[in-house]
RNA sequence: GCUGAUGUGGCGAAAUUGGUAUACGCACAGCACUCAAAAUGCUGCGAGAAAUCAUGUGGGUUCGAGUCCCACCAUCAGCACCA
């Protein structure tokens, strides 16, 4: 075989040296904005997922140029995180020298991979002229009300003397010392997404996303209604708001729960109760938040000595203070019906607290405790009798006559906490004045740039505090010496938006041009894994419809239509990962066979939504394939060929060629690259089997062969160009059009119609497609095998669905 | 526990969305070429002697079910004291 590595170098740089992949703004034709979620440059080198996810959305993008679209594609860089960090921490190779050198062999590598990117249009996070944006767009989001500072606890690790992702705490203890990590709390910085929690959850009706995708989005936003309720302490000096979606059981509520680090704690609690209360909240520090939601764990809590006054019943109840309570998940504050709430119950028969059943079952029956279906009201004074749905309406009502409660709506989404603690981001341009308080950065001064010279070791302190040169500043506003805010952004803020920059990647004046970037999106196809569907694709979404609600955008929603590639495991069956030591790297693959052989047996061995374990046994049948395809067209190159009709052979053939294109743009456009491949194989062997037959037109055949490199092409870039300029042709097959159907062709000679008796096959018989249903079942009872079957029975019913099939319904 | 996905030959998988189940490959076997092997090409390849039976299991709807409905089993993934 002739196609190698060397087949693909040639031609990277003959399209690099012509521009080929260059994009053209100002084309006439209509755009096609696709993308892949760009990379994060952690490891040295692109994996083997990175190629099942960019090769064949690679494939995919030069099908739509092939289809006539001005297609957008660019790749970029998210290079900004924990990783370079804490490689740097490791072994004192500073985050942008590992972070620009990863890049680059990146990019070397996906140009080896055959990528048809532009890289004229192209984002590196880490760098000024991006994250000068990124930090424009915390300026607007602040003056637009959607950022604020509040207090929010982190993962500390009092050994190591700092903060924690959550990533890096195992088991409770830090990742590198086993030090038992605890809360501590910061001034931290905010968007606020639940201001869009509604359109969120709305719009995504509106987009072509899987399902799976759209409910994991549905469950992260949580929508619940149900009614917030004011209880007073007993001192009537404290509000006690709650939130339940069961109001209907107000009249069962027996405690009241606090969330352990709330501060109203502070103010309640009864001296003699102050020991076991801070006792409990020092324990309650030391759990991480998955902790505290296990359910394996046994239910604790403590009473706080204070009690609260039930606005229905004026009932006395005690106030406690449990860890299962978040402070941060409604309004931090519980109201506990153990008679019909499971976990209430587990907790108050641990603790002897009263337990008061409020509902029965509909049929009047007293149902085992808990119970917690809705049901009718008992003990509920006036409210007895009453269903659930009814008594729910009608206490909030009374409730809300009373100033105590109110319908409202609960989201579980939370606000974006967007402070990191770390050196490796980009800086929060914000600057704190001792007369000014929080100002932050005027446009005009941005970037806030990123100090390279900064010791980030970890010693309690955040990075950018020790660097004097970054933190003296003056104040834009009063001009008195100040300091600037210390910490960086989460790096989903800088995914936030990218896909706004690229088609304006080098615009130094604004953010984006605004004609540009509503011209260029949204996004027509983005794709990329699963693992984003809540964080990265929520973040997304909503920084889309804030910059919409300033002007900037004019429309709501970022990616029109989305596909995640499936994952390539360890031949194993595990995830790929260095400690389980099941790693499989694609270079040597593509060292050996060529990238078009690899891409394409990534493309056909696995489906793309699905991916699989990994194992290489048919790589060899692709290049095999490739060899066949070289034989037919030296076959093409050498034959004379020696007839011109057109008979049932090539109406045959020509029939293959035209399903063949229309099967394989229908394959590729659902990301079926495996059957799309299938497809060209068959077209392969119809051809093979036609000039096997002896007589060939020429024409015929070379409009065959012309044909599968054409749709091959997408799938085998550089092979096929090879094999488009072996046959003599001088320009490039990507420029050439995605074929077309010849429905004449398409429709021409013979088809076999199935033939079943009640719904099972008994024969086959084959007549011209053109034939009429009558014409079709006079031919079929002339079948021999078909006559004998209704031979001595009645033919009750005759279906026949045109082209498929023909099933006789008989009786005896 | 809840939610979601998946389940088809020895293997990867396909099936125009209710219309010939197993396309296209891998592996395997036989044949041709060869002194021989490799490579290549051709042929066969779900089970069964056959009638028939087969898409995780059991029902149902239908002229017709891998596809739709009900129940169940298995595997994987995500979420979870969410008030």
């Amino acid at each position: 075989m002739n196609y190698s590595k060397a087949t693909d170098q040639k031609w990277q740089e003959e399209w690099k040296k012509n521009g080929l992949y260059k994009y053209n703004p100002n084309s006439e034709k209509p755009k096609y904005y696709t993308m892949e979620m760009f990379s994060y440059p952690s490891g040295a080198k692109l994996h083997l997922g990175h190629w099942f996810n960019f090769a064949p959305a690679d494939s995919f993008a030069r099908f739509k140029k092939m289809q006539g679209y001005n297609v957008f594609h660019p790749m970029g860089f998210d290079a900004f995180g924990l990783p370079a960090e804490n490689y740097a921490i490791k072994t004192g190779i500073h985050p942008e020298d590992s972070t620009m050198k990863n890049i680059e062999t990146m990019k070397r590598q996906l140009a080896e991979m055959g990528g048809s990117y532009d890289w004229d249009y192209s984002v590196q996070t880490c760098m000024p002229n991006y994250y000068k944006w990124t930090q424009w767009l915390f300026v607007k989001l602040y003056k637009a009300g959607l950022a604020y500072k509040k207090e929010a606890p982190v993962n500390w690790c009092d050994s190591c003397k700092t903060v924690l992702a959550n990533e890096q705490v195992i088991d409770g203890c830090c990742e590198r010392c086993g030090t038992v990590v605890v809360k501590k709390k910061l001034s931290q910085w905010f968007f606020k997404i639940t201001d869009y929690a509604e359109e969120l959850l709305n719009d995504l009706d509106k987009i072509d996303w899987p399902e799976s995708t759209k409910k994991v989005q549905q469950n992260w936003i949580g929508r619940s209604t149900g009614s917030e309720v004011t209880f007073k302490t007993e001192d009537g000096k404290h509000d006690i708001t709650v939130f339940t979606t069961r109001p209907d059981t107000l009249n069962g509520v027996t405690y009241v729960v606090l969330a352990p680090e709330s501060s109203l704690v502070d103010e309640i609690m009864t001296e003699d109760r102050k020991k076991a209360v801070e006792e409990y909240r020092a324990e309650t520090a030391k759990l991480t938040e998955i902790d505290r939601l296990s359910t394996e764990r046994p239910k604790t809590g403590t009473f706080t000595g204070a009690y609260a006054i039930n606005p229905l019943t004026g009932d006395k109840v005690p106030i406690w203070i449990a860890d299962y309570v978040l402070e941060d998940y409604g309004t931090g504050f519980v109201m506990a019906v153990p008679a019909h709430d499971e976990r209430d119950f587990a907790f108050a028969s641990k603790y002897n607290l009263p337990i008061k059943r409020v509902i029965n079952s509909k049929d009047g029956k007293e149902p085992e405790l808990p119970y917690c279906e809705y049901g009718v009201l008992v003990n509920s004074g006036k409210y007895d009798g009453l269903t659930s749905e009814e008594a729910k309406e009608k206490i909030t009502a009374d409730l809300e006559a009373q100033g105590v409660g109110k319908k409202t709506v609960n989201y579980r989404l939370k606000d974006w906490l967007v402070s990191r603690q770390r050196y490796w981001g980009a800086p929060i341009p914000v600057i704190y004045c001792d007369d000014c308080g929080t100002v932050v950065v005027p446009e005009e001064d941005l970037p806030v740039k990123l100090p390279y010279d900064v010791e980030f070791k970890p010693d309690g302190v955040s990075p950018l505090k020790k660097s004097k040169e970054f933190m003296n500043c003056t104040c834009p506003k009063c001009g008195k010496p100040a300091t600037r805010e210390a910490d960086t952004l989460d790096t989903f803020v800088c995914s936030s938006w990218y896909q706004l920059r690229y088609p304006d990647a080098n615009n130094d004046k604004e953010i984006f041009n605004k004609e540009t970037v509503n011209k260029m999106n949204p996004v027509d196809c983005y794709v990329g894994g699963k693992e984003h569907a809540a964080m990265h694709l929520i973040y997304t979404r909503f920084m889309t419809k804030a910059l919409r609600d300033m002007g900037y955008l004019n429309f709501d929603e970022p990616f029109s239509k989305l596909i995640h590639q499936g994952l390539i495991l360890g031949p194993d069956g595990n995830k790929m990962s260095k400690s389980k030591g099941n790693t499989v790297s694609p270079d040597e693959y593509v060292e050996k066979y060529g990238s078009d052989v690899f891409r394409m047996y990534l493309m056909f061995g696995f489906e793309y939504r699905k991916g699989g374990p990994w194992d290489d046994k048919g790589i060899e049948a692709m290049t095999k394939y490739f060899a066949r395809v070289e034989a037919l067209v030296q076959k093409l190159k050498e034959v004379e060929g020696n007839s011109t009709e057109i008979s049932l052979a090539e109406e045959d053939l020509l029939r293959l060629k035209n399903q063949t294109i229309k099967a394989m743009a229908k394959n590729i456009e659902d990301f079926q690259f495996n059957t799309a491949i299938a497809r060209s194989m068959e077209l392969l062997n119809g051809i093979n089997a036609y000039i096997n037959g002896g007589k060939i037109n020429k024409e015929v055949f070379t409009n065959c062969v012309e044909t599968l490199l054409k749709v091959l092409a997408p799938l085998a870039p550089h092979f096929m160009e090879e094999e488009w300029h072996v046959l003599g042709k001088t320009s490039s097959i990507h420029n050439e059009a995605w074929p077309e159907i010849n429905e004449k062709e398409l429709q021409g000679g013979n088809i076999v119609i199935p033939v079943q008796v009640n719904g099972k096959l008994k024969a086959q018989v084959e007549v011209s497609s053109n034939l009429s249903k009558e014409e079709i079942l006079e031919a079929v009872k002339k079948d021999e095998k078909v006559a004998r079957l209704i031979e001595n029975n009645e033919i009750v019913k005759e279906i026949y669905v045109p082209g498929k099939i023909l099933n006789l319904v008989v009786k005896k």
